[in-house]
DNA sequence: AATCAAATTCGTATCGTTACGATTGGCAAA
DNA sequence: TTTGCCAATCGTAACGATACGAATTTGATT
């Protein structure tokens, strides 16, 4: 009645008559089988779609064959991050190509990020881990250390790290985007950006500030809002940089939903976005080319982003002693029109 | 110098002198231990920073504290189904609570689904599976069936399925949305929908179709759009219905990137989206409602909908004789505004 | 003090796998 | 035939946890 169970080695050896050490050899192209044997035992266990339990074999060396991503929940349970599907796409991709399955976990917004990943390491339940984003002097990263785990960020804490990263080259995003509406007579430019003390933000407003300054333009820190993942939030600051007594001609958005925020505000003035007020954004998905709105906009793969820090921390799971690969993912510029 | 490894119950069992069943006995709340042992051996546990080892666990229990979710990817890696993100969020942190791990799997487009779904079981990894995406006539479920492994479907794939689910009425809600349509006086409603063999879209290609006959209205297959689910596809289509001969003077959406496409649609058109032409979206991550045109939304709160799968899959796995856990989402329409 | 049952605690086997040392068999050389 | 060596295979222990039956302690009763 019940279907056959899943196989394991013994059930095997004892089928071909061989020893369950023998079987496991055999299965491992290692030197010391016969390849007479090996045939025999490769041939049955094909036909008896024997896989080896993932248990038993984390159990006995350790490895797990899984890694695992933690992801941080945005304050809105329904407000989607767009970025983060093509991330855990790319991930979940390059995991299950190389024999891996990722487990992702998400912690609250609120909740400690190294308790997190204390009780995520804790567990024993991965070979290797993916944190993202970084703060500025990340606690994690001595944590992780200490204990020699193998792990990615996805972002970096400081300017020099000496640990695994992917990112995105935020800083000359932000350098070329605000010397590009400069060069379109741009004089008052307004940033939105997240939290505080999310490194990401401050890597942009470095570029900002760099872009101004050698354009001989002054930094006025009311252009610059810090502010949470909404089109609401963005709405409100846009909206307060239009109504200065000098109001912002150009708006430079951190993401999809932040343009979306600066469409309404603008359009809430009776100013066409694009052509009244000038739009920067950087897009993840491909979202903002559809909104039929001329801006300036900068594209990063972030499904590509996913698959090198899952290809980066395996290489890291398989040699530990191999130096930490750091890639900053290229991007490029391209200007959606009206159409 | 190294930390100390992470400490097993044999280690906890020799500092207190006690033997390791009985330690592993006390920390499970079983009544066969004495109140002052168990406090003694909860308190150095908690001291020691124990969790119990996943693999161990598993070997021995056959369960894994682990369940898994497949997903389906879109046919543009970088074109994200915002209905993912609060999906997986709820899942995770449903999971979580319940001190269970949730892994992801992703399928591609074109893989075959009941293929990734056998390699997955094979692989032993979890106690428990949430499937997505479900046909008409879902071999998947036989397969799960027949080897009697929980899971949980998000959809159904009948009228009257016996299984585990967590679906949204779509039937319903597209005879509502659409009777709304026809009450404002449109006669010409046009439909998007995604692919012919899903299941989702036959229950709303239902509800719509309930709604024509009830208001004696007909049906005109041009009408109707299947397709992928991108904003490009979506403005395809609706502009085709806008330049019939006699024109749909209503669009209906699937989704937040429909919505974007059929606006694309009439503004290239010199139309007003929502004044000129009415428009109903199934809004997943509020979205649309800062879009700041006046529509019809009905809105279904897709993170508790994970929670729900995730519950629903942990009762059948303590339980594996209960009755299988159906619902049925409940969502409720808004009317968003130009504010 | 002796007895007995109940309350606690302990020891051993086991899940599936691999590491490592031990064992077997075959064949050539003496 | 005996010896020695190498190739091939085998047996046992171990990873960390729990189940189950056995062993010990406790405490009340006679």
């Amino acid at each position: 009645m019940a279907p056959p169970a899943r196989p394991n080695l013994r059930q095997i050896a004892a089928s071909l008559g061989l020893s369950v050490t023998t079987v496991s050899r055999a299965l491992k192209e290692g030197p010391e089988v016969h390849p007479r044997t090996r045939a025999r035992v490769q041939q049955a266990a094909a036909k008896a779609g024997y896989t080896p339990n993932v248990h038993g074999l984390a159990l006995r060396t350790g490895r797990t064959r899984m890694i695992a991503a933690i992801l941080q929940l945005e304050t809105r349970a329904y407000m989607a991050d767009l970025a983060k599907v093509p991330f855990i796409e790319g991930m979940t991709l390059a995991a299950s190509e190389n024999g891996y399955a990722l487990s992702i976990f998400s912690t609250g917004p609120e909740e400690d990020q190294l308790w997190s990943l204390q009780r995520l390491v804790q567990s024993g339940i991965s070979d290797g881990i993916i944190i993202t984003r970084m703060v500025a002097k990340d606690p994690r990263i001595a944590f992780l250390k200490e204990r020699s785990i193998p792990f990615v960020a996805f972002g970096r804490s400081e300017t020099k790290p000496d640990y695994a990263y992917v990112d995105v080259d935020n800083e000359a995003m932000m350098r070329e985007a605000t010397t590009k509406l400069v060069a379109e007579n741009h004089r008052r430019i307004a940033l939105h950006l997240l939290t505080r003390d999310d490194e990401t933000c401050e890597q942009r407003l470095r570029g900002y500030r760099q872009a101004l300054t050698k354009a001989n333009l002054p930094f006025d820190p009311v252009l610059v809002g810090y502010d949470e993942f909404t089109m609401a939030a963005s709405e409100i600051f846009f909206e307060s940089v239009l109504d200065l007594p000098k109001p912002a001609t150009a708006l430079m958005c951190s993401s999809e939903l932040g343009l979306l925020g600066a469409i309404a505000a603008l359009r809430k003035r009776g100013l066409v976005p694009g052509r009244d007020v000038g739009l920067f954004v950087r897009d993840n998905t491909r979202l903002s080319k559809y909104l039929a709105v001329p801006l300036l906009a900068h594209f990063v793969d972030l499904a590509q982003a996913g698959r090198l820090a899952v290809d980066a921390l395996l290489r890291q799971i398989d040699d530990p002693g191999s130096p930490p690969t750091q890639i900053v993912m290229p991007g490029h510029f391209e200007r959606y029109s009206e159409r």
